[in-house]
DNA sequence: CCCTGATTCGC
DNA sequence: GCGAATCAGG
């Protein structure tokens, strides 16, 4: 298979949606997911605000900083070394649906940022609580000893009966539990709004 | 081990 | 230009 026109334009339209290069390379058909990124590469169009790639992005920089760029060191006052960053949401985990860039070296950010679909990811919505309902139905049911580093930990049933195991489920990136548990067990907000009495 | 993208380098 | 191999990370 060639890059012809057409299929340059889905890669562009579905890199652009945030779609993973492997899902890229399997909707084309004929290319490997390296394919894909390299030809991402030679598109120019690279960067995405990804985690690896955010993370690979401090690497390179580090590795190859040949930009005579101004790193920002605002330190007028040298009495605390480390700034405290302000964080007020430290009891809720709240996984940003949008991971922000952490920051634009190069305004490289075009304007009509495309976003995936995002319904709402507010409040928990009942789709995730039926779909652990579901995902329960077929759980591996593991037991604690069973359980690996990609295998969902939620746990299911009483601990202090038998009718208790692990959902065991396969998890993706580093997280403890498998999607659909995931959903249910970071919630960015409480429904509870303030408590007033 | 599953996945992600990034980079390299022979073709 | 292409992409497999490799690298680096979650």
């Amino acid at each position: 298979m060639s890059w012809t026109d057409e299929r340059v334009e889905l890669l562009k339209k579905m890199w652009g949606e945030g779609q993973s290069a492997s899902q890229i390379a399997k909707e084309l058909g004929g290319v490997t997911r390296n394919a894909v990124i390299g030809k991402v590469h030679r598109l120019g169009l690279s960067n995405r605000a990804t985690s690896a790639s955010a993370a690979d992005a401090s690497k390179t920089e580090a590795k190859a900083k040949a930009a005579p760029k101004k790193e920002a060191a605002p330190k007028p006052k040298p009495k605390e070394a480390a700034a405290p960053a302000p964080e007020p949401a430290a009891a809720a985990p709240a996984p940003a649906p949008r991971p922000a860039v952490s920051s634009a070296r190069k305004a490289i950010i075009p304007a009509g940022q495309p976003l995936p679909p995002q319904p709402s990811a507010n409040e928990i919505s009942p789709e995730a609580l039926a779909k652990v309902n579901e995902v329960e139905k077929k759980s591996k049911k593991l037991g604690l000893l069973e359980l690996t580093e990609r295998t969902c930990k939620w746990p299911v049933g009483d601990p202090a009966t038998e009718d208790f195991w692990f959902c065991g489920l396969p998890v993706q990136a580093g997280k403890p539990y498998c999607e659909a548990h995931v959903g249910v067990a970071f919630q960015p907000m409480s429904s509870r709004r303030d408590r007033r009495r």
